[in-house]
DNA sequence: CAAACAACTTAACAGTGTTAATATTTTTAC
DNA sequence: GTAAAAATATTAACACTGTTAAGTTGTTTG
């Protein structure tokens, strides 16, 4: 039967092709310019054509998310791999999430910023085993280890989710207020990584 | 001449309404909800008159913000006046930001993630003497003053930006994914204003 | 009193996401 | 092989959006 496996396969190429497109058109002309009507003029077919392989807009952006999350993950465990102390891994990884972030604005904007949060729920996004659960595991790790070595009383679910934050703040403020007379960005970056990871060295300890 | 001067006031009084329906459309229903047609349904106009008295709708968000940002420049002055160190005054600053920040998600929304920046531009936001204005030299002289008390090399303005970020992660990361699995609001706060004022102290000095 | 001006509205344009109904093609069953 | 069924794709339409052009009032001025 590889006559049902050609329509399979050509089903599925043409829901690659909506998204591939659909990323193309973020890329491009941001997120602005991506609707469903450009998506169908770039794939060719009728704009309601789309809707028999992704019930709405949302579910289009929900997938684009997935897979820049999972282009994250690798970026990440990449930097935070890359030999050292657990701090010096710590500090990649999260030196990574801002490069990743500032290289594709539009895609950090509805991954962490659009409203598509609020219909999509986060909970699919970060179920069990999904690339957004890895990522979030994998700052966990760094977390618990480092203030492990620095012998910090705190909470590392606590310190994670500040960490994070204090990167996201970063990514956020520069992509939002691109045109506000920021410092270097360069030593924006490395300042606020220093602050956050200093701030965690207990001050009885040292 | 009162006549004309009542002719004014009307004209004055009904540019307040408008914004006054939009603030109130904002915080019922929204950002999504904020469109033209609902706020002249509000003000029991038709939509064209709104284009008499604002040149288009970001004009209506941009006095939003400036509204907004008169606000929170009160919020924070006023929290950052409350005597103490002035380690104090910013932690004090900065806690009123977020609160602020959390308290009124919509208009948090568009005053500093919504695409709004990239039309109207910063610069007539930032302008000198403004709120923004003063509110950004607020932090930098609070800062300011921490780092002399610390004998820190920091450069203050690369710090500001920095702890600015910070809060605004917070802020940012609570009110897109307010799903997530975060961990007690007021500990996680509180834990990131430990880490990055505690980040601030010279791992010399101490 | 006529002309000018101001305030406001109706109608329309070009978009948006999405649904219902319809057409076309392909697969299945007799 | 042909008829019914199913899959695939399209056209037309709905209810929105921000915004502009043209037209309608009412008021002020020369």
């Amino acid at each position: 039967m590889g006559i049902i496996e050609r329509k399979e396969r050509q089903k599925e190429s043409l829901r690659q092709q909506i998204l591939d497109a659909s990323r193309h058109i973020l890329l491009a002309d941001g997120y602005a310019g991506l609707s469903m009507r450009r998506i169908a003029e770039r794939i060719e077919y009728s704009p309601t054509t789309i809707y028999l392989y992704f019930k709405n807009k949302e579910e289009i952006l929900y997938h684009l998310c997935v897979d820049a999350l999972e282009r994250q993950l690798e970026v990440i465990s990449a930097a935070a791999g890359t030999g050292g102390s657990s701090l010096q891994s710590l500090r990649a990884g999260m030196r990574a999430y801002v490069d990743f972030g500032l290289s594709e604005p539009d895609q950090y904007r509805i991954t962490y910023l659009a409203d598509i949060s609020q219909y999509v729920s986060i909970t699919s996004i970060m179920e069990k085993g999904s690339a957004a659960d890895k990522l979030c595991d994998l700052m966990r790790t760094l977390v618990k280890e480092v203030l492990f070595e620095l012998g910090s009383p705190l909470d590392p679910e606590t310190v994670f989710q500040t960490l994070w934050a204090h990167i996201h703040g970063i990514v956020a403020l520069l992509i939002g207020s691109p045109d506000f007379p920021w410092v270097d960005r360069e030593k924006l970056i490395d300042t606020s990584l220093d602050i956050s990871l200093r701030g965690l060295v207990p001050l009885t300890g040292r």
